[in-house]
DNA sequence: CGGTTTTGACCCGCGC
DNA sequence: GCGCGGGTCAAAACCG
C-alpha cells in the first residue's frame, strides 16, 4: 500500500509539474503579450501627440487622451510587476516541487533497494502470439484485434484502464508474465520432464488464476523512469530480438570492452559500456540465443545518468515499463507471483511461447541454460512460433532436428562473411511483426547515418503504440491486481 | 591522431 | 584452499 501511495505521488508530482510548468509557460506568454500590448499603446500614444493642432478643443481632448493613456499604461505596468512577481512564486513553487520529487525518488529508490536485497526477482516478459503457431499470423494482429474489441466497447484513449479481463486471457493476449526467485534456479535443472510437465499445468492454473483476479488498471508508467531512474538501482533488462547483426542498435552509443565465451554458449558475449555521457555506468550484454541463433540476447543494467538520445527513449521506455513492475511487485513481501511458475521457467529462454508447446504438444522443455545472463526483466521481442524449427542462416540448411551444431556455426560463418543473405532475409521477413533489425557493427556514428536510410526496428517496435499499449497493460494489469488482491485480504 | 575493438590477463565471487 | 567461471582491465591493433 505504501509502494502504490509513493508511487500516485510521484505521478500527482509528476503531473503537477507538468501542469505547473504549463502554466509557467502560458504566463511568459501573458506577459511577452503584455509587453506588446504595452508597446503598441505606446505607439498609438507616439503617433497620438504629433498629431496636427487645428484649435485649443482639440489640444484639450488629446491631453485628456494622453492622461488616460498615461493611466492605463501605469496600470498594466502595476499588472506587469504583479505578475512577475507570481511568476517569481511560481518558480519558486516548481523547484520546490522538483526538488521534492527528486527527494521522494531516492527514498523510494531505497526502500526498493532493500526490498530486493530480500528477494531477487525474475521477471519474463513475452509478448508473442500463443495461438497462431499454425496460422502465420504475428502478434500485432492479435494485439491489435484485441485492443480494439476494447476500444469499441469503450472508446477511451487509454483502453488499459477500460480491458474487460474476463474476455480477455492470457492465452488470447498471447501475452504473459512471469516472476521468480533466482535461487531455485539450480532445484529446477534437476527435474524430469514428468515432473516439468506435472509443473507447467500447475504453473498455468496459477498463472490463469492470476490473470482471472485482474481489475481496473492504474496508468502508472511513466517513460523518463529508464532514463532518470534512481542511480542506485541496478535495474536489469534483458531484450530478445531476432537480430542478424552483432548488435541491436537501440539509439544509444556503446563502447565494446569485453568478450567472453561464457560456458554452456559457443557464441561469445560481448560487454559494452554506455559511452554517451561520462560515467555513465549502464553496461549490456550481448549475446546469441544457444537454441536459436538468429535470437540476440541484449541485457542492460545500470540506469543512465544522462538523458538519452531520441532514438533510445522509446526502448528505454518500454524497458522501464517493465522495470516499474518488477520494482513495483519487488517491493512487495507478500507477492506470490512465480511461486510454482519458478519451478518450471526459471529460464528466460523458455518463454510463455515454449511453455504452450510443451503445454499442447507435450513436447521437450528446453535445456536450462545455467550461464543465463539476464537475471531481471526479458522483454521478448521474437516470435518464437518456430522453437523448435530454428531458423538457418547458411543458405540451403534444412531445418533438422539434427542440425543443431550445424545451425550454430552456420551463423558463426556468416557473422564474418556477410551479415545479410537472402535466405536470413526471407526467413525474418516471415516474421509480420518484428522487422530484421538494423545493422549495428561498428560504430554509434554508422548507426546515425543509416538511421537516415534504415528504420531503427527496435525503437520502431518499442515505439508501436499497439506494443506499447499491450506492455503498459500487461505490467498495469498485473500490478493492479495485486494491489487489489491486497485489499481485499486486508479487508 | 583519436576513438574503438580485440584479446589475454587479472580480479573476485562462489561452490566444493 | 583451490578451481571455475563471469566480469573487467588495459595494452596493442585497427580504423576512419
Amino acid at each position: 500500500m505504501e509502494r502504490e501511495e509513493e508511487e500516485s505521488k510521484k505521478m500527482e508530482i509528476d503531473l503537477s509539474l507538468k501542469i505547473d510548468s504549463d502554466d509557467d509557460d502560458e504566463q511568459v506568454e501573458e506577459i511577452e503579450d503584455h509587453d506588446q500590448v504595452k508597446e503598441d499603446e505606446k505607439e498609438e500614444v507616439h503617433e497620438a501627440t504629433p498629431g496636427e493642432i487645428e484649435d485649443d478643443s482639440s489640444v484639450i481632448q488629446l491631453s485628456l487622451q494622453d492622461n488616460t493613456k498615461t493611466k492605463e499604461l501605469s496600470a498594466l505596468e502595476m499588472e506587469m510587476e504583479s505578475m512577475k512577481e507570481e511568476n517569481k512564486v511560481l518558480r519558486k513553487v516548481v523547484e520546490q516541487t522538483m526538488k521534492d520529487y527528486y527527494d521522494l525518488q531516492t527514498k523510494f529508490s531505497v526502500i526498493q533497494e532493500n526490498n530486493i536485497k530480500r528477494k531477487d526477482h525474475t521477471l519474463s516478459l513475452s509478448l508473442q502470439d500463443n495461438n497462431a503457431t499454425t496460422s502465420g499470423e504475428g502478434p500485432s494482429r492479435l494485439i491489435h484485434e484485441i485492443f480494439s474489441k476494447n476500444i469499441e466497447r469503450n472508446p477511451s484513449p487509454l483502453p488499459q484502464n477500460n480491458i474487460d479481463h474476463d474476455s480477455i486471457s492470457e492465452s488470447d493476449l498471447g501475452l504473459s508474465l512471469r516472476l521468480q526467485t533466482s535461487t531455485c534456479e539450480k532445484d529446477n535443472i534437476e527435474e524430469n520432464k514428468e515432473a516439468g510437465k506435472r509443473e507447467q499445468l500447475a504453473s498455468f492454473e496459477t498463472v490463469q488464476n492470476k490473470f482471472q483476479r485482474v481489475h481496473e488498471l492504474p496508468a502508472g508508467i511513466t517513460t523518463h523512469a529508464a532514463a532518470y531512474s534512481p542511480p542506485n538501482r541496478k535495474a536489469r533488462v534483458s531484450v530478445r530480438a531476432r537480430c542478424e547483426t552483432a548488435t541491436m542498435n537501440d539509439g544509444c552509443q556503446w563502447r565494446k570492452y569485453g568478450q567472453k565465451i561464457a560456458k554452456g554458449n559457443p557464441c561469445p558475449r560481448a560487454y559494452y559500456r554506455c559511452t554517451v555521457a561520462t560515467g555513465c555506468p549502464v553496461r549490456k550484454q550481448v549475446q546469441r540465443c544457444i537454441d536459436d541463433m538468429s535470437i540476440l540476447i541484449t541485457t542492460y543494467e545500470g540506469t543512465h545518468n544522462h538523458p538519452l538520445p531520441v532514438g533510445a527513449t522509446a526502448m528505454a521506455s518500454t524497458a522501464s515499463a517493465a522495470t516499474s513492475f518488477m520494482l513495483l511487485d519487488s517491493s512487495n513481501p507478500n507477492s506470490d507471483y512465480g511461486y510454482t511458475t519458478q519451478q518450471t521457467f526459471n529460464n528466460p529462454y523458455i518463454n510463455s511461447n515454449t511453455f504452450h508447446h510443451s503445454l499442447n504438444q507435450s513436447s521437450n522443455i528446453r535445456n536450462i541454460n545455467p550461464n543465463d545472463p539476464s537475471q531481471g526483466i526479458v522483454l521478448d521481442l521474437t516470435n518464437n512460433n518456430n522453437l523448435n524449427e530454428p531458423r538457418h542462416f547458411s543458405t540451403g540448411g534444412s531445418s533438422s532436428s539434427t542440425s543443431t551444431d550445424q545451425h550454430r556455426f552456420s551463423w558463426m560463418q556468416n557473422k564474418y562473411n556477410q551479415q545479410s543473405s537472402t535466405s536470413s532475409s526471407a526467413n525474418i521477413a516471415m516474421n509480420n511483426f518484428y522487422k530484421p533489425l538494423e545493422i549495428h557493427d561498428r560504430s554509434w556514428k554508422s548507426d546515425q547515418e543509416s538511421n537516415n536510410s534504415n528504420n531503427n526496428n527496435v525503437t520502431a517496435i518499442a515505439s508501436d503504440p499497439k506494443f506499447r499499449l499491450a506492455v503498459a497493460a500487461a505490467i498495469s494489469s498485473l500490478m493492479n491486481k495485486e494491489s487489489n488482491n491486497n485489499n481485499t485480504s486486508n479487508n
